[in-house]
RNA sequence: CGGGGAGUAGCGCAGCUUGGUUAGCGCGCCUGCUUUGGGAGCAGGAGGCCGGGAGUUCGAAUCUCCCCUCCCCGACCA
């Protein structure tokens, strides 16, 4: 007797697919204004875990946190002249509060260039005072045509760091370091999705940037998606926020800055890019709940070994659950925690007790082990590792399953139907981005021969990374 | 914002074409009993301004108009 399966299988409709484990995982609902979202508890707890293990990279790079306020004056935004044309489609603005009409609107922060610029300039003098790095952990709006929970809210939550430096070289060695040692760092070894890490092409650049880095994961669809960014603003904010100082010489310059990002919408890149038929897959480093420890039947020994299993595994540092819920079936209990993606499951019941041992079960892939009673602790502690490990591996080789090099425009066209297409960068040019726009397809980052970010858009020899996009 | 589809119980849907007793079904929820090694069974029960507003009509879930929201496909983005 076949049951319906859990969720819509991806093959069948992959966005339903999506849709459906966001209400069955209990990550997510849609809020009452369109485009905006409320994240439920597991869902902001995987949040939390992304937050604190990029925030203390963050700290480890040097920058200090600090917060700057949601209202921003609408005149701020006009200071620089691309950054605005960029974003004025997408603001939202107030111009009425306290009962009245208010003389300047003030915009709902869409990031923080602006603003922070504006701080930047009063607080630095002397060569002295840089580098100024700096981080803020807040929502941001970006009012949004074509919403979807995580990947495209109208407000989400992020981190902004914006830096300010003496030269160029130092803001765009800065601006690498975060790229490579906070985020590919984390998104590779944290979330286990092996990223591709390139420069956006001047089209994809942001707005009021001279040079925008991405990781651009792979998605279960074969849809490429920017899970980070990291920006060299040249002096251009700082011309517009007289973010200027004196050198060691005693002559005014002006400084050099960067931006970089990373948002809820990695919440949804974890999903898309581990996710199976039977729920989300996490990555133990990420898991809210590593292990769950699960009392197969109602039976008092059972329960009361569960209870010491569980305590053994918290007090060994893995964030354990303890399931003892044996008013529900076992079926029922295992959908969920599988459904909630939960990387290792410890099954303990009469036969296991009798037997002196207990049951270790994967998520990634389904496969069980026994384990000696008095002995969990090392095998769950082995079992995440591997979990870890396979998982990035898994990822890896169907991105470079699915990743197919090709010589022409057309043929990229072709290949990017079902996943990416590399090819040079020379072949694409302007008239190539829009003939790949007619597909819905970009170019999603250019990277060196080797795979390595390129100093600039410029450089002879790079490859274009091609594919559809959320 | 353009094209297409859809809003009826927490979720998924039927009913609408051809207005007419008390608006149904599956899952979920509550109570009880029996169960429990991969989505349990039986019995009883709670839960609806049929997305919102205006209209047509003796009478609207059903017909008309406006608005809102969601999903899919395009243009914009973390």
């Amino acid at each position: 007797m076949a049951k319906p399966p859990v969720l819509t299988p991806q093959s069948e409709d992959f966005p339903r697919w999506y849709q459906d484990i966001l209400n069955k995982a209990e990550l997510a609902d849609n809020g009452p204004v369109r485009g905006t979202m409320v994240i439920r508890p597991y869902g902001y707890a995987i949040w939390e875990q992304m937050q604190a293990q990029v925030d203390a990279r963050i700290k480890a790079a040097g920058a200090s946190n600090a917060y700057f306020p949601l209202f921003i004056p609408e005149s701020y935004l006009k200071r620089e002249a691309e950054h605005v044309e960029g974003f004025s489609p997408e603001l939202a603005v107030v111009t009425h509060a306290g009962g009245k009409q208010l003389e300047e609107p003030v915009v709902v922060r869409p990031t923080s260039e602006t603003v922070i610029g504006e701080s930047m300039g009063k607080w630095i003098q002397s060569w002295r005072d840089l580098p100024l790095l700096l981080n803020q952990w807040a929502n941001v709006v970006r009012w949004e045509l074509r919403p979807r929970v995580f990947l495209r809210t109208s407000e989400f939550l992020w981190q902004e760091g914006h830096t300010a430096h003496a030269t160029e070289a130092d803001a765009a060695a800065y601006a690498r370091q975060i790229l490579h040692e906070v985020y590919e760092d984390f998104m590779v070894n944290v979330l286990a999705l092996p990223v591709v890490v390139g420069c956006k092409t001047p089209s994809e650049r942001f707005a009021g940037a001279t040079n925008t880095m991405t990781c651009e994961a792979m998605m279960g669809d074969g849809k490429a998606l920017q899970m980070g960014t990291s920006h060299e603003l040249g002096q251009n904010f700082a011309r517009a926020f007289n973010i200027n100082y004196l050198d060691d010489t005693g002559t005014q310059q002006l400084a050099w800055t960067t931006s970089w990002g990373v948002s809820t919408r990695m919440v949804g890149g974890l999903i898309m890019g581990h996710g199976d038929d039977a729920g989300l897959r996490l990555p133990p480093r990420l898991a809210p709940v590593q292990a769950v420890v699960i009392a197969v039947r109602d039976d008092e020994a059972v329960i009361a070994r569960c209870r010491e299993l569980a305590a053994e595994l918290e007090a060994s540092g893995v964030r354990t659950r303890l399931d003892v819920d044996t008013s529900t079936s076992m079926g029922r209990r295992v959908t969920d925690w599988e459904l909630k993606g939960v990387p290792v499951r410890v099954e303990l019941g009469p036969r296991d007790l009798a037997a002196g041992e207990v049951t270790v079960t994967r998520r990634d892939d389904g496969s069980r082990v026994a384990a000696p009673l008095d002995g969990v602790v090392p095998v769950v502690a082995e079992a995440l590792d591997r979990i870890q490990a396979d998982m990035l591996e898994r990822a890896r080789q169907t991105r470079v399953a699915r990743t197919v090099p090709v010589a022409t425009v057309d043929e990229a066209i072709e290949a990017a139907a079902t996943g990416w297409a590399t090819l040079p960068w020379d072949r694409v040019g302007a008239e190539g981005e829009t003939a790949l726009g007619a597909h819905a397809m970009t170019v999603r980052c250019l990277i060196r021969a080797d795979g390595a970010v390129p100093d600039s858009v410029d450089e002879p020899d790079l490859t274009a990374v091609v594919g559809r996009s959320y």
